[in-house]
DNA sequence: CCCGTGAATGAATGGTCATTCATTTGTTGC
DNA sequence: GCAACAAATGAATGACCATTCATTCACGGG
């Protein structure tokens, strides 16, 4: 219930609103799952009334869709913002900043990833929300493929294929969010940021250390 | 439409009819996702009437957790039977057979994978999924990390973690499937495989090679 | 102070769907 | 053949839920 102590209700702005709404829809996908939301549990958790979620976003396919957006635009900004930052002293320095970018305390928040994996368990049956999820992942990919190839292109690495390692970053570090909100009991936070970091380690030795231990504020 | 030619209905042994109506179950969720799963759409594409489902499996809820187990119980059986084996002449030609089963056609069907990822995608608000997805799961990372422990030995490796590799090995397999399952444009199966298959050959470099090509059957 | 405007409400509506069960139909033992 | 039994059917039921909209209420301009 987030319901601040107000009695008597207000008119408030359309993007307040919004963006209540959707805090409530996160929480309760993550508390009941795409399959189990309902807009009157929503609208509950929001403190608000049942007709609510309509006047705002016209259907309930539609907030769920914006909602997804949030989740995913958050990621992307500060992504890119490490991706484009000119203010990296070296290329270690900015795949280190990646690393604990992904592993961060607002990136690995509970119910935020709880959000983009159901959505991403309903994709393949859901062009909308298959669009939503790949629509900058292509563009991610490419920037961290150029990052890594500059990575090798230092270290006079011409062996290795730095689309694969960028492929293989991505799709470890999905895995390893994915194990770590399922049974956190079996990987724990701190684990699965030291395989993520092992990972980058062999890649690129030159860059990055292997025995650093970060993560330590979880 | 599954129907082989039937026009009469006929009474077949309860185990027939759950295999038929599980298989079904696949299809539907892989097509229509499982929040958009209903009995009717199973029971049309199984060619059986409403009613069935509720016959043979008590509930929808029922229904739905036989065909999630159904698809973990068959993985977990050929993975197991990997590890337990005796007919393997190498650690390295087991751990290569683990790989190459880890991307065999019956494993990375569209349809199973579809349904174990929209199951992982509610786990965490659903107990009775959690527990279903996990259970085999930790067993199975204690034998694979026994496995790449007796690699390392063998390989006089005593700086390696092998809890960490094997951890690592789950997550990155499970996030590749995933990426190939949405968006196989941008992550080819083939692919998908040559990262895996990188991630073990530079653990345990003695062990596996690089550059073999496999998968060509795809 | 008093409207006019538009935000917010929540009871009512209609549609969808799991579940039930009376009936039909195939099968098996005699 | 023919009961007796079990499997299968699908129309009927009732619960749940998104969406609608007549009504209520807060706010700002005159």
């Amino acid at each position: 219930m987030t319901r601040t102590g107000n009695k008597s209700r207000r008119a408030l702005p359309k993007e307040v609103r919004k963006e209540q709404l959707i805090q409530a829809t996160i929480k309760c996908i993550a508390k009941h799952g795409l399959s189990g939301i309902t807009l009157a549990l929503v609208t509950r958790e929001a403190g608000l009334s049942m007709g609510i979620a309509n006047l705002h976003f016209d259907s309930k396919e539609k907030l769920l869709l914006e909602t997804l957006q949030h989740v995913t635009a958050e990621y992307a900004a500060g992504q890119a913002a490490i991706l484009e930052s000119e203010d990296f002293s070296s290329t270690g320095a900015r795949i280190t900043a990646l690393l604990d970018f992904d592993f961060s305390p607002p990136v690995i928040e509970k119910n935020k990833l709880a959000v983009w994996f159901a959505f991403l368990g309903e994709a393949k049956s859901r062009p909308t929300y298959q669009r939503a999820c790949s629509r900058q992942d292509s563009m991610a990919q490419m920037r961290i493929t150029e990052l890594f190839q500059l990575a090798l292109d230092e270290a006079g690495d011409t062996a290795a294929d730095a689309a694969l390692l960028a492929a293989g970053y991505i799709s470890l570090v999905d895995g390893l969010w994915l194990n770590a909100l399922v049974d956190p009991r079996r990987l724990p936070w701190k684990k699965a940021y030291r395989v993520a970091r092992h990972y980058l380690a062999s890649a690129f030795a030159q860059h990055i250390a292997l025995d650093k231990r970060g993560l330590d504020g979880m």
